[in-house]
DNA sequence: ACCTGAACACCGTTCAAGT
DNA sequence: ACCTGAACACCGTTCAAGT
């Protein structure tokens, strides 16, 4: 039996599968149309405009990366122990561009919000460590930002070429960096 | 006297302030044409494509960031004078969206090369001084990279609404950190 | 209710024709 | 040598018309 009809799913679906692929600046009403095998008229049916289908995709990857991070917190362990495990998870992911473009793109395609929602949620996690390892809140959150930052600079580093995740030894520098006591400034 | 036609110069110019502004994404013929009272037709006679034009303003992006490095380097003083003063610098910086987007957008205009070019430079700037400050090679080069990083992320960050910069103790975290000793491993 | 097909706008690209 | 203006392709958007 062939589906009759093309789903809001189907939509969401294959735009999901080309932003994962190539960033929301893939996510194109005619090119879905034609790998649907549906026409755009039927695409306008189903959505206002581009923009809420782009909206579907960041409302579909926001989820997802909610679930990972409540994944992170329930596996439990020492803060030790979980950070080791965030860094891990961190040093694994490497090359996905869609979340490396994700960033720039998002105030362009309207998002915006979605995506710093996500970003203080992973500072949150990261700076509840560390205040848990010891660091005074402000210091802890200021190293969970910087840490973040890191994480998303060597994503972009990364696309354009310098090959920074390929360094084994850069994991732990970066650990080093975010667990260090702070320096008195000369 | 009016200038009777629209050099080459004219082109580029007009597109650089486009980058600036809003990112490789706003160097377009039409408006840019429309800004300059000119045709596209006039655009095809002085490029080859948009292609050329975007090459043109990345060129000339990267030859101002090596003359902002040379620049630094010559200021003179000690390492840790001249690393205050890069950190401040980019303290300094703040907003400039058309480096937060290049990046990304980097890869897809086919000017990647150029952004790692200049990348390298800065990882390969920074890794001096912190080996006249005692750091060894390689612990030296992963710690500017990882500092590079930083600053792109920060950025990106910004850019989606994290006000991170705002923060006036974040710079001197990011100094701590990328100064601490490496710690030994738990 | 869901879709097609044609239309229009926007921008990149080409090119014959003008000066 | 340099430019105009019209044409085409691509994709977002609208809409009358079909089932």
């Amino acid at each position: 039996m062939v589906k009759a009809t093309t789903t809001q799913q189907d939509w969401v679906d294959a735009a999901y599968s080309a932003f994962l692929a190539d960033g929301l600046a893939a996510v194109r009403v005619e090119p879905l149309a034609r790998v649907l095998g549906a026409t755009k008229g039927s695409f306008y049916w189903h959505f206002a405009d581009r923009a809420a289908l782009v909206g579907a995709v960041v409302e579909r990857w926001e989820a997802q990366e909610t679930d990972a991070v409540i994944a992170l917190a329930e596996a439990g362990g020492t803060p030790a122990q979980r950070l080791e495990a965030l860094f891990g998870a961190v040093a694994r992911m490497r090359r996905t561009p869609a979340t490396a473009l994700l960033y720039t793109q998002a105030a362009a395609e309207g998002v915006g919000d979605a995506v710093r929602r996500v970003s203080q949620r992973r500072v949150d996690y990261l700076a509840g460590l560390l205040v848990e390892l010891g660091h005074g809140p402000d210091e802890a959150r200021r190293r969970s930002l910087v840490a973040l930052a890191t994480v998303l600079g060597l994503q972009q580093l990364e696309h354009v070429g310098l090959d920074a995740l390929d360094d084994p030894g850069l994991v732990p520098t970066a650990l080093a960096m975010v667990l260090a006591e702070p320096l008195s400034r000369p």
